[in-house]
DNA sequence: ACCGATTTTGCAAACGATTTCAGAGTTTCA
DNA sequence: TGAAACTCTGAAATCGTTTGCAAAATCGGT
């Protein structure tokens, strides 16, 4: 039923070779019987078996994406950037989410890797000796996930936690509590080491956690904060900010005069809180873009290509963060 | 470099459709031979070609989602349902984004037809005309879209706006606002439908709107909404109502004591909400496997396969419910 | 009008699987 | 022991493309 180069050789009586020359290397036949050819393509609607292409060329013109979780809007927000990208290069898009386990990432990537010319890992959940089973599968191309030797994209975590440590230290902070996301996460290590800027500006950070990254995490870290005796907390996320937000509230405590809070991520729900949230944004849309354009230089062999792509972090002030109760003038 | 068929059936010293069958249809071949394939298979990691297979079996073992927009939360929700349904039988996913745009969605069909067995299109965009074009090309499944003759999975929308109704006119509510969402929108009928049902109960309910179905939405309509002179505001969904609280707290109208409001779609901002939102829950998740059920039995050629599946809306009541002032006991 | 150089085209072999068909082995039973 | 009836296995065709190589067509120059 569908229509295939046979088809079209048939119509324009030349043969397939021709056909596949007209269309992919137009340079390669006469003006004239090209012109012809693309005509009786487009009337009888055809288009290439990618598949069967891919079988020759070695090339599928796919990529795959891995999320740990879709219903982490965090990541909703990086594919959209991928798929958009990936339209553009002429590339279609698998996606997989493995649930935030690290071998059945592994195993996705397995399975998609003869479908597809690279894969794009968000935030990469696979062990150290997981990561070495997988690497050299297919091409491979890391989001907010450091690896030795691998092209990745990164945001600048740590920087992005300095900015806000800046701030809080400039409206007058002296003690501030970090609420861990997930110990093992890459992230988590990345807004450490920003925190240890906090000690140069004259403040003091307790760590607290590790907690879930979620709304409910937040819940449970609230009052773990406020008994440090702190003035500002610093959430991993969003997520767990805004169950920061809502549990100070439950417990009368008025933000941000008496506590500041501050989350990371940006989610649409922060600028939606009450009061709004103070965050540090990330560039989702365009980490998920510049994953796919290292993915497609490093499938197109360009050895030039760069390795790794650092993207800023920019704090948002919004409502939630404001001077000390002991400086408010 | 990837092992194929033909290195397991060298190692294994037997011929290439020996292997095949071994692992297709053990019951054809001997079983001593048989484990002895499998065997070697498993030792040289030989994962077969599905692109390859597809080639000659006319099945590529994939299929594709087409969503309007990945940055609203309702539809990486029913895509995470769509993604573990799918991988249960053993199929790949396609993704694309259409940007809320029926043309490029008819397109992204036509680029995928050939790579997948089938397409879901939830909440499509397209106009009848590029439906009746789209229709064809593949086999298709509609998320929350009715199409005659063809194969949807739909929320009853009217059915958790009558419990919508009901809850309303139960807590003594008399005049009641519906803010509407995109005109065009299956949904947006659906709900009004059910809106008839104010009538039933003694009440009042005026339309407003279309408004842009977002929290800047929710914002914009809630002044006219104020202005109609109503105890209670059921928006076209849960952005909008958040819009709508955020606005009404900002002019100082107390929800729930002066005001109700009600949203759709219970999306995971709604119950982090001040005050918590009352909403009617759709089942994403399961509509998402529900539409993976239904292309794979139509895939499958099992005639029988039903054509609509309705799931039931479940109405979440929480903090921003009440009955009215003039009610209050 | 013819020759050689230069396009332009077609044939056929791949790519990695599945599947039909027929041949080779193995049983079963007289 | 031999024929008939199975059970297993392998050779080869096939799916829809691309591409190396050789044949055919075109062209320029005499």
């Amino acid at each position: 039923m569908p229509v295939t180069i046979q088809d079209v050789a048939r119509e324009a009586g030349v043969s397939v070779s021709t056909v596949s020359r007209a269309l992919a290397s137009p340079e390669m036949v006469r003006e004239a019987t090209r012109l012809h050819v693309v005509e009786t393509a487009n009337r009888l609607g055809y288009r290439p078996n990618r598949a069967a292409r891919g079988l020759i060329t070695g090339k599928t013109g796919n990529l795959g994406v891995i999320v740990p979780d879709l219903s982490n809007p965090f990541f909703p927000a990086v594919l959209k950037g991928v798929q958009s990208q990936a339209r553009g290069a002429d590339y279609a898009v698998f996606l997989a989410d493995c649930d935030e386990n690290g071998a059945e990432e592994a195993a996705l990537v397995q399975a998609m890797a003869k479908q597809v010319d690279g894969v794009i890992l968000c935030s990469s959940r696979m062990s150290p000796s997981q990561l070495e089973r997988t690497i050299g599968t297919t091409s491979l191309v890391f989001i907010n996930r450091s690896v030795r030797d691998q092209p990745v994209v990164v945001m600048d975590v740590a920087g992005g936690m300095r900015q806000a440590v800046d701030h809080l230290a400039a409206l007058g902070h002296r003690r501030i509590a970090y609420l861990q996301g997930p110990r093992a996460s890459w992230s988590n290590q990345q807004r450490r080491r920003g925190l240890r800027h906090a000690g140069r500006r004259g403040m003091a950070a307790a760590e607290l956690g590790p907690f879930a990254p979620t709304f409910e995490g937040g819940l449970h870290a609230a009052d773990l904060a406020l008994a440090e005796g702190i003035t500002a907390i610093v959430a991993y996320n969003d997520l767990m900010a805004l169950g920061v937000l809502a549990r100070l509230a439950d417990r009368g405590v008025k933000v941000p005069a008496e506590v500041s809070v501050l989350g990371f991520d940006d989610i649409p729900m922060a600028s939606m809180a009450t009061p709004s949230l103070t965050t540090v944004a990330m560039q989702n849309g365009k980490a998920g873009r510049a994953a796919v354009d290292l993915l497609v230089n490093l499938i197109s062999g360009a050895a030039a290509g760069e390795l790794r792509r650092e993207l800023e972090c920019q704090l948002i002030v919004r409502a939630s963060t404001a001077p000390p109760a002991h400086v408010r003038h």
